[in-house]
DNA sequence: AAGTGGTCTAGACCACGAT
DNA sequence: TCGTGGTCTAGACCACTTA
């Protein structure tokens, strides 16, 4: 059921982020020059820099010419909201279990609001779910997502309350390709203190993703609510272009 | 005395990235083939490909196989705090002026703090720069920078009122390569109320910093502390890897 | 069937760092 | 000088979309 990518160059790429993750390899060691890795694995030299292109895109290595591939401190890096992951994906980080309760699912006429975020018309059917996080025995985000029908046309309770990203990739076989994703910090709405324990805050951290499909097409809008003192985003990058 | 990139791949990403910026290209046209550009350049298509796929991570096209590289509607990404990049360089995407000031600047010791943050040893000396950021007629954002000395020896006030990194790069010839980024919102210190505009609010957003050079020397710290309203993140973000 | 992007190869030359 | 990573080539086969 789940697609897995089964090329060289992804394959060698897990198998030293996993060496690099686990702690096997520690920050400062060198890895096996490109040469070196091309001959372990049988491949050539270019398939051996996909590979490691990837680890350094992904914050694991850093290259330097001449010397070799220099592993790095990987370790701060954890609870990333970076790149494109669900909560289901980031809650696996918690120490405290974490449990999500679905407060309204169905289908409804977008508003102008929604239509502009969504690129929708009039006749689009849109799935409005809101649902609220509780970690440890706080609710503190509270996620209200939309998604246009023409690309999910069924969605349940159920569903909702474990994972809808699981559920697209692997039952709907949607591709979710890339998301632009805001991060700004707003007032607290009605809502907000209804669904959360916001603990005397008046404002919180909402996270907006608009998220395309592999064909361009625009199938989501979201927006995550961080109570403040809980919200934390990580991000490794790398300088120019 | 700028150092330009004449790489093949570089230049024609850059073209193209020109183009799409400039709205010469809408979204949803396609670009040329692969095979198509390689004539038109007249290199191979591996070299095509390493142009685009910098086009594809910078959100600037979606690739589709069977079909074609289409460009993405690249207008809303402005005011990127994402990647690398310094205030001088996100401010020209401002409509009002921007004006920074110089509280404090000068050597010292490290603290507890700034020697886990810097991995600094007590012998250590360090640049400690204290900014204010003024927008419009507010002021809106406290930069915070610590770096040491041993890689930066000089730092005078105009050089921190014009751009530290344009310094670093071009007179000091550092190569400047990855960083990685924590966002997270605390309670403003009295610093905070003595050198910005703040207008009631009593939180916060900090942005971390901390940027390796080329060789992975940490050599840099940096809090940059944003007024709640006016803080913005945008980001582009692919999915899987 | 033809055209597209995705992967992979075996080789070449270069710029840079260590020795 | 030697080994490292950075760029580039000319070709091959594949998976996918479109006609």
């Amino acid at each position: 059921m789940i697609k897995v990518r089964a090329n060289k160059y992804h394959v060698i790429y897990k198998e030293w982020a996993e060496k690099i993750k686990t702690g096997e390899l520690k920050a400062g060691d060198t890895i096996p020059s490109e040469n070196d890795l091309a001959q372990i694995y049988g491949t050539s030299r270019e398939t051996i820099r996909k590979a490691l292109n990837l680890l350094a895109q992904n914050g694991f290595i850093q290259k330097i010419r001449g010397k070799g591939s220099v592993i790095l401190d990987v370790q701060k890096m954890s609870f990333p909201i970076s790149g494109l992951v669900s909560f289901k994906e980031i809650s696996k980080g918690f120490q405290a279990e974490a449990t999500t309760t679905v407060h309204d699912i169905g289908l409804i006429k977008p508003d102008a609001f929604l239509m502009q975020q969504l690129q929708a018309s009039k006749k689009d059917e849109i799935w409005k779910v809101i649902r609220s996080r509780k970690i440890g025995d706080e609710r503190i985000i509270l996620d209200k997502d939309y998604f246009l029908k023409k690309h999910v046309p069924m969605l349940t309770k159920q569903i909702c309350e474990s994972s809808i990203y699981d559920y697209l990739e692997h039952n709907l076989q949607l591709s979710i390709s890339f998301a632009k994703k805001e991060i700004v910090v707003e007032e607290c709405t009605e809502e907000d203190y209804k669904h959360l324990d916001l603990e005397g805050f008046t404002h919180i951290v909402v996270v907006k993703n608009y998220v395309y499909l592999e064909n361009t097409s625009l199938f989501q809008y979201t927006e995550s609510r961080h109570r403040l003192d809980k919200f934390r985003f990580v991000d490794f990058a790398r300088r120019g272009v």
